[in-house]
DNA sequence: ATCCGTATAAAACACTCGTTCGAAAGAAGA
DNA sequence: TCTTCTTTCGAACGAGTGTTTTATACGGAT
């Protein structure tokens, strides 16, 4: 009932990290592919090659595991996502300012987060899986992970595109949420209408069709 | 184990279609909110009135009733898209090509598909849901429902914008499909991060500020 | 060596899950 | 009325759920 049993503390290198790193590896994995509700703590232990009593002891429940998860991978994200802002100016021989917001806010989603034993793409997976459900848990999580450096990069765009209503950016940055989420879920229907032409999974091709997509929507003419 | 219970062609109109009905669209609602995996059957059938061995007895299974779900509920969608694009056409007075077939593309998954108790947006919610999970079932769901009109729609676009290379056509429609998805989902993180202004809900306001972003989307020019 | 806080292990807890079964009820025709 | 087919209902099945508990092993410190 209590939460006593949260790890207190230990004070140097933890041995037992390997557990709690495997533990969210292979969790980050299964949830990524068939969802919260849809694995079972006795297929992420064996997989991990831990006991089943490991996720309890070490995260306090299933949900914590969650929380853990998303606190460890997001951090980087939004870190180099602000260090990527930062250092978008305005200068002669460098790209728009567009452009250079818009590639530091999709960048770090699409390539980081592969430290540690989970690759990036498994990451994006689950942010994208649950970023369309409405549940309260999920919500809360993904806001207190990235609703800070989101709120930053849209007063980015907001300032880059000082002709074009506030109303209308924030349209089009919700649709640019969309085609980062789409692209990262990576759901291999549009492999299975194209024939495999277009690879998703390719993070720097992405990057380089998404970047001047976007620009030329959010450029376009106000609405009437 | 065999599929002896399957309803037995009931050659007039059945009365219990009242039964199936309400099933459906307690499904949908509770489908779209949680998941396949986060809903049980007990759950279904208490709010839809009726008991818990109906599911069985009239889908067959949990999975089975999903899929009766997409059968009725997509089909609509399908049709209404493609009595819209064989009405495009490039005319003095009307709006470009594009913008014609993509309003046909989009149109009838927002405002369509709220016949028979299930809300368009409901169903919106469920099929963006399934589109980001890399199940099985769910893929092979979606395709059947929709693969063909969006093939059709694809060449239609690629048709629309002749100096564009065929796979750039294919990357800007899956980014398409992303913000289409994302916007039926109105998972409410646009509205957490703007304060509310920008309501994916509304249909028509989404549908006019989609289109206009995606056409110049499409038409920026072919990347390096 | 003992003691102690940490970690692992196996078993059991109380539930919920999708599915199935047998009986009861209803509807329609002979 | 009797029969037949369809539908509903309550109860149960076996399997699986997250969590808790109890006991055992490990590793340094005193």
């Amino acid at each position: 009932m209590t939460e006593s049993q949260a790890k207190l503390a230990p004070t140097l290198a933890e041995s037992p990290a390997r557990t709690v790193e495997r533990i969210l590896s292979a969790a980050a994995r299964l949830f990524a592919e068939r969802g919260m509700a849809g694995v079972g703590l006795r297929e992420i232990t064996a997989e991990a090659g831990v006991n089943l009593a490991a996720v309890n002891y070490h995260f306090g429940s299933k949900e914590k595991l969650l929380e853990a998860l998303f606190a460890r991978r997001a951090l980087p994200i939004t870190q180099e996502r602000m260090r990527l802002l930062g250092r978008c100016a305005e200068a002669p021989g460098r790209q728009p300012m567009l452009e250079q917001v818009l590639e530091g806010f999709l960048r770090p989603a699409f390539s980081l987060g592969r430290e540690a034993g989970v690759d990036g793409a498994t990451f994006g997976k689950l942010r994208a899986r649950l970023s369309v459900e409405s549940v309260e848990l999920y919500r809360r999580i993904l806001s207190q992970a990235f609703d800070a450096s989101t709120a930053a990069f849209l007063e980015a765009v907001v300032a880059a595109l000082p002709d074009l209503p506030r109303a209308e950016v924030e349209w089009r940055f919700h649709f640019m949420l969309g085609t980062m989420l789409y692209t990262m879920a990576d759901s291999g229907r549009i492999q299975s209408i194209t024939g495999g032409t277009c690879q998703p999974s390719d993070a720097e091709m992405a990057l380089a069709k998404l970047v001047p997509f976007l620009c030329a929507g959010f450029r376009a003419p106000p609405t009437a």
